[in-house]
RNA sequence: GGAGGGGUGGCAGAGUGGUCGAAUGCACCGGUUUGCUAAACCGGCGUAGGAGUCAAAUCCUACCGCGGGUUCGAAUCCCGCCCCUUCCGCCA
């Protein structure tokens, strides 16, 4: 969420912002509401202080009649401020409905574009695609074959994008986030495991819509509680409502969870095997910083994926994402898309992480500050999140990448202690 | 799940209907004193919204877990909920 004042005092660039990233909202009658509730504002107070005034004098009233006469006055004053509080507070729900469709602002270097092709590719990995000279097989094939992935099965017990990992794909998942775990550590964040069911109102200052037909939240029947899409959920909601020490920023955390999404209306998309499924693992990072430091730890949580990617030796490339791809809490994302050999007719790029800089756009809603200290007043934080490692799709990568003629998986170096063995079937 | 105790400022902890945004202590900031450090002493020290100003000063309003209610007036009384804690039960 966008700051009132902010949209009111700067609706030329919210409005353009808006087209930018492909969407709408109603600008001109947030103007004209918040006006009527300013105006309502200073009744209601205005109101209260007369009632106030009025109550500090009862307690010195001599003779009763003069008591009374108080306490009438006091009555009228708090029943004209109760009417003018209710017409207040429903300006406010309406101005805040309004302020909630606005998207955050794009950073000024982001792309201007409506979709996923006005994306700029910034950068690659250090490691080349691998030329194959046997026909290289995708995932789903490769699963099958070594039994590793059972889709059928878990078709059969949950349901179509669902799956069982099996044999050595469990080490391998167990493996890369261990892997992942380890790298960050030595970067200076705090390892966590976080609930995997979080409160629909943290879900909404993230910015994930809990409810309504095209969700991609699972909500739980009968509570306030939807299965998380991803950890930057419950690590955002983890200091919500908290003032931290301008000292103690920024805050790096990682959380492992399961991530569950409905994926509605993604059926015919480019969906097969592991790539998009209702479940999986995630570890995911986060960060708390300053204003003043977000845009470098956007570039070192970018830094982080392009890391773990390389030391997997896995080919890649990283894209700045276009305004209308942004999604509407990011002023800036980078995906880090992989080459998935078994993809499409001779490979493909599949994108495996993400990371964005969403500044106070969900610290605002989550209430989420810091302080300077012997300064008056405190500031909200700038929010990142960034993948480290989504096991349903590094696998992908690892499986494809690392296919042998033979049938056989080699397991990449830095994995190897983790999984105990340096090579996957052939069977 | 049952029974009890509790949720007050950064922390500890007073406050059971009125002048309480809230005593006191600690922490913190500024100052005095001081070879240095410490101690002592003096002063300051919540957040948000609004009005005001070039900027301040200043003023107003709200906030004592959350939401309702009673009352002219609620940290204080009543109801519901949440969280913590102790004991019992159950359980991975």
């Amino acid at each position: 969420m966008l700051d009132r004042k902010f949209v009111l005092e700067n609706l030329a660039a919210v409005r353009a912002n808006c087209e930018h990233r492909g969407m709408s909202a109603e600008l001109d009658q947030l103007v004209a509401l918040d006006e009527q509730r300013r105006a309502k504002l200073a009744d209601v107070q205005e109101l209260n202080r007369q009632a106030n005034e009025v109550s500090k004098t009862i307690g010195q009233a001599k003779d009763p009649d003069e008591r009374e006469r108080r306490k009438d006055e006091g009555r009228r004053l708090r029943d004209a401020k109760d009417a003018a509080q209710q017409d207040h507070d429903r300006l406010d729900a309406e101005v805040h409905a309004i302020l909630r469709t606005i998207p955050n602002m794009a950073h000024p270097d982001a792309p201007i574009g409506g979709d996923d092709t006005s994306n700029l590719e910034v950068r690659q990995g250090s490691t080349a695609p691998r030329s194959f000279d046997f026909p290289a097989l995708d995932h789903v094939e490769l699963g099958k074959r070594l039994d590793l992935i059972d889709f059928e099965g878990g078709a059969r017990t949950s349901g179509a994008g669902f799956y069982f990992l099996k044999n050595e794909g469990v080490l391998l998942d167990l493996a890369l986030q261990r892997f992942a775990i380890a790298e960050l550590m030595k970067r200076g964040f705090q390892p966590t495991i976080t609930p995997d069911l979080a409160q629909n109102s943290i879900l909404e200052g993230i910015g994930f819509m809990p409810r309504g037909p095209e969700t991609q939240v699972y909500s739980i029947e009968h509570s306030d509680l939807s299965l998380i899409g991803t950890a930057e959920i419950t690590l955002g909601g983890l200091y919500s409502g908290h003032v931290f020490d301008a000292d103690q920023l920024p805050l790096r955390l990682c959380g492992i969870s399961h991530c569950y999404r409905t994926e509605a209306g993604a059926a015919g998309r480019a969906s097969r095997g592991l790539y998009r499924v209702h479940q999986f693992t995630k570890v995911e990072m986060f960060a708390y910083t300053t204003p003043e430091q977000s845009d470098a730890l956007h570039d070192e949580l970018c830094q982080i994926e392009c890391d773990l990617f390389d030391a997997l030796g896995i080919p890649y490339r990283v894209v700045d994402t276009a305004t209308g791809d942004l999604g509407a809490p990011a002023y800036r994302k980078f995906d880090l898309e992989a080459w998935m050999p078994g993809r499409g007719e001779a490979g493909e790029y599949g994108e495996v992480t993400s990371t964005s800089n969403c500044t106070d756009f969900q610290a605002r809603r989550l209430d989420i500050r810091f302080k300077n200290k012997g300064e008056k007043g405190t500031h909200f934080v700038h929010t990142l999140n960034g993948t480290a490692i989504a096991l349903s799709r590094a696998i992908i990568a690892v499986l494809e990448n690392y296919q042998e003629a033979d049938g056989s998986i080699t397991v990449p170096e830095v994995l190897r202690g983790w999984m105990g063995m340096d090579r996957i079937g052939p069977r």
